[in-house]
DNA sequence: ATTATCTATAGATCTATAGATAATGC
DNA sequence: ATTATCTATAGATCTATAGATAATGC
């Protein structure tokens, strides 16, 4: 990160210090990850360094090192901290969503439990939120970003899969996954609000209008999937 | 560039040496970009140093900066270097397609001549252009790489954009622009061919398998824009 | 005579660690 | 007594440049 300049660190110490340690510690960790998490998702793994994260903290880099063995363990962490949340969330939607079905899934019903409930996320979990799904939406495009979904978000993907075959018996399994990777790469893409449908479009939509995203993509896709019933 | 170890170096001079100097020039220079693309799409550009590049090719580091002014120039050229070739052929099959429709183009018909024509490129324009996939895909989830597509691939783009709404003269201008930010999506990912379906689908289906995307892409998202029709 | 490539090296980071200091904990 | 944070610094890159050498060009 040779560019973008890290804000000024904090001067006065605005934090009340906290009682506890325990807090304090949890208080700096946060700090760290919301910050390394910021950084990485503008520059990725190897355009951020440990000083820029502990610039934009206001501390000092050795520090890093106190809390984290390496880099690559505090990339790891950010990426851990909240990939249960939404994988849990989607979880739960998806299995609400099977039981008021009876046993009669939709396709547009499985995918609006599955995308709506994250992009909910994405939008009124704030800017951390926001940061982790461009952070994410970096990695999916990478061989060794996208092996570490494999771990946090298989389960709830095959869940998803699983449905969709239940909603499409008459569709070859192997269609439902090309389905799913369709889904997956607009999917991630629109977590990056890159900018470049703002500038492409004249201003007449914005990339980091998850509303408009969440009000089109479910219906979208499952109408896509009606091309993949043939052959 | 740390994990992975780059290739030995060449020990024996097995090319035989040019005869002119411009052959000579243009051969290391192809030799360098070519390095550097493959590194770039497995790093990103602050995942790979210039000796990484210097060394794959078996050539001094020094001599990266005799033919770029600095990495930064590098990642540029690697880009530059093929976007006119992807650019001008879908622009001509855009072209060709609307000509040969005579007033009446169709959604598929247009998706088919846009994505169909530059997954051939991609199938059969070597590993050079794999590379250069997987080089763009990563480009396209972060606001610094999506910014480098503007000024090139603009005019393909809203080309396509011109012919879907003669297609589809009920859809919203809006949403034939939300239509192709997800199609853009999946067609990134799909360059990417980052290994996760294949695990996913735990071998049924190989996100290298170009073929199999070519097959079912354009059709998907012809359906797909069927739902943008409402509202 | 010009250009491609290499040698040598300076200066700028960056990571990581040892040890000091300043807080909280009992 | 323990833990959070800072100071100081070593060692490892990495970028970039000046100048030498080895080819091609006429």
């Amino acid at each position: 990160m040779t560019r973008t300049k890290a804000k000024t660190p904090r001067k006065a110490k605005k934090k009340k210090a906290p009682r506890t340690k325990a807090e304090q510690r949890a208080e700096t960790l946060e700090q760290i990850l919301d910050a390394a998490e910021f950084l990485f998702s503008k520059h990725g793994l190897h355009g951020v360094t440990l000083r820029d994260v502990a610039l934009k903290v206001g501390v000092h880099t050795s520090l890093m090192h106190y809390y984290f063995e390496d880099k690559f363990a505090l990339f790891k962490t950010v990426f851990v901290r909240r990939a249960p949340v939404t994988s849990e969330r989607r979880m739960k939607a998806l299995d609400q969503y099977e039981k008021n079905a009876k046993g009669k899934p939709t396709v547009a019903g499985a995918l609006h439990a599955f995308l709506d409930t994250d992009y909910d996320l994405y939008m009124s979990g704030g800017e951390g939120w926001k940061n982790y799904g461009a952070f994410g939406s970096q990695l999916s495009n990478t061989p060794e970003g996208a092996a570490m979904f494999d771990e946090h978000f298989d389960p709830v993907v095959l869940r998803l899969i699983g449905i969709l075959r239940k909603a499409m018996p008459d569709v070859p399994e192997e269609n439902i996954f090309w389905g799913y990777h369709f889904i997956t790469g607009s999917f991630m893409h629109s977590l990056s609000r890159s900018g470049r449908l703002d500038r492409l479009s004249n201003g007449l939509c914005k990339s980091g209008d998850l509303d408009a995203v969440k009000a089109r993509m479910a219906e979208f896709m499952a109408a896509g999937f009606s091309s993949l019933r043939k052959r």
